[in-house]
DNA sequence: GATTAAAGGTCAAAGAAGGTCAAAGAGGGA
DNA sequence: TCCCTCTTTGACCTTCTTTGACCTTTAATC
């Protein structure tokens, strides 16, 4: 059975994140559609279909000049700052101090926050965020 | 990847003002145009797209011989971006994307996650906050 | 004071990405 | 075979960047 070519490049992109230190890669729709001598939207349909949030990516874009496509996995690995946020959203949630929607909400947003800082400010935004958001449940918010 | 000439222009001038003991920076539009080899009406661009009052930055300029451009980076103003967040949030409300629970959650969460950061990240912050929960809202959540 | 040179300002056009959407194609299962 | 789903393609759209021609303001010079 042939592999289709989105799996192809779900593969492909795949490797270049487990390659990456970061869990964090860049690359541009054009480029990758060359490599695999397909139109650019063929790209975009793999991101959506095998990219999504509810994979476990976030997918960041910028078009124009050097525009690019930035891709960061949130990984399962312990002591890993997204995973640790997702834990500890996990845990409020399962204490009934957030409604289902409103844990998606959260994770989805801090998640795409995280994803566009650099590491070292990362932790702190989580960390004030964890602190803000006990603070709010405390109040009886 | 590489980065596109007004990244680069927006980072040069961003060392300059970390370096700067004050916060403030001269430059002429004519030398920084020949430092990165493109035409002056370049910095102009990357002026009024990454230094505006917004981004907290105070640009002021004088035509002439001996003319300038002057930069301030704004550390006090954080009230504004405060209330910009409110507002902003304060509209998607309105528009029913969330309900008064969550945007009253959001609104806590966040002034307090950005009572905790330096003022050069709170705008950076806010604004990421903004895209993702735009994000998250587009995507039906 | 008038003139000229030296800045910076503006704006629109062209260029360089990525986004969207619908239609056509390909396979697999009932 | 017929349908349903997933894939592939391409036309057209939006956003961001780069460039250049032309304008305005201010300082220096005559």
């Amino acid at each position: 059975m042939k592999k289709s070519l989105a799996s192809g490049i779900e593969q492909y992109i795949k490797v270049l994140i487990a390659r990456s230190e970061s869990g964090q890669i860049e690359i541009q729709r054009v480029e990758l559609a060359e490599t695999f001598a397909c139109v650019p939207s063929q790209v975009s349909y793999v991101l959506s279909t095998r990219f999504s949030q509810e994979d476990g990516y976030i997918v960041e874009t910028r078009r124009g000049g050097q525009g690019y496509i930035r891709i960061t996995e949130v990984r399962k690995e312990t002591g890993n700052l997204d995973d640790k946020l997702l834990r500890f959203l996990n845990e409020v949630q399962a204490k009934k101090l957030l409604k289902p929607r409103e844990t998606e909400m959260l994770k989805s947003i801090m998640l795409n926050v995280g994803a566009g800082l650099p590491a070292e400010y990362k932790s702190r935004v989580y960390q004030g965020f964890a602190a803000a958001l006990r603070k709010y449940l405390n109040k009886g918010g």
